[in-house]
DNA sequence: AACATACTTGACTATTTTAGTCAAGTATCG
DNA sequence: CGATACTTGACTAAAATAGTCAAGTATGTT
């Protein structure tokens, strides 16, 4: 799984974005500061939550990035995406030039586990909005019930 | 998460050593040519699964490494942890020179995200143990629910 | 005892990935 | 027109990963 320093910046400015949905938008200069996160790498990362659709970019003076959605209708898994690309590797086949040396292949036990990992933090990703990232308490972080329900067992 | 190359060689590693519970013990090189990984490699994973406990080494011509427990008794868990040490680490606080630089310190809702999620992932690794691993029909890498329980809200 | 087998230890290196930087743009507002 | 601020893509330093190497030590067999 691919959790890096953009993952955590990229959180972290789009909770920002979304402290101020509705009012003006904010530039990466201002986001750098408040979130102390070096300039350009607040720009690199703004630019793939753009292409991803996830804010819009304001030019010109008085410019800036704002959410292009409302909080509840963005999700962490998105965000994540956006950033990373794809959230979980593949595991199986990763390794020795790609093919899998398994002996048991097709019906190998190990690989099984590595799918539903991956299942399994997708769907937990994706059940996490950013309005739920901006509730400034404890404990609101997702209902793992209600997700567990649409993994394939 | 540290999922890397000694991740998955550990894994298929210590499922073969499973395959011959009971049997002679199996030398590295052995392992080596099996599960096609480097046989030194092999040497410093087998070596670290020793040092957790896992498996068990016997040295002299005719040796090699065995399962120190039966299948049922070792977790894939154990296994991640014996060869990377931790396995979910921490994400806030791991950048901007330790310093959490969050805004809303101690009532923040991002970070519980983490957390629960490193929750999540341990729980699942600690519910597969290596006879799951073993069998060789897919579908069956652990009991979501069984694990849910557990987990703080 | 000699010898081959095979684990043990720890340092070392090449490669890849990550984190962050830089420069030269383009578009918009006032 | 000029300041502000996004846009693009390449570039670099630092860290992590993947794998190697060499010099051991212990054990079973002959
Ligand atoms: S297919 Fe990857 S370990 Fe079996
Ligand atoms: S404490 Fe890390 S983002 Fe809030």
């Amino acid at each position: 799984m691919k959790i890096t320093s953009s993952t955590e910046y990229a959180t972290r400015l789009i909770v920002n974005l979304g402290r101020t949905f509705g009012a003006a938008a904010v530039s990466t200069e201002k986001l750098s500061e408040s979130e102390n996160v070096p300039a350009d790498y607040v720009n690199q990362l703004l630019l793939r939550l753009k292409r991803a659709g996830l804010v819009q970019s304001h030019r010109g003076s008085g410019g800036g990035y704002s959410l292009s959605r409302s909080p509840e209708k963005i999700t962490l898994g998105e965000v994540l995406r956006a950033v990373e690309g794809t959230i979980f590797e593949d595991v199986c086949g990763k390794y020795n030039d790609g093919r899998k040396d398994c002996h048991h292949q097709g019906h190998c036990g190990i690989s099984p586990v590595w799918q539903k990992l991956a299942a399994l933090i997708e769907q937990y990703f994706d059940s996490i909005t950013l309005a739920h990232l901006m509730e400034e308490k404890a404990g609101s972080c997702g209902k793992v019930e209600a997700m567990l329900g649409r993994i394939p067992q």
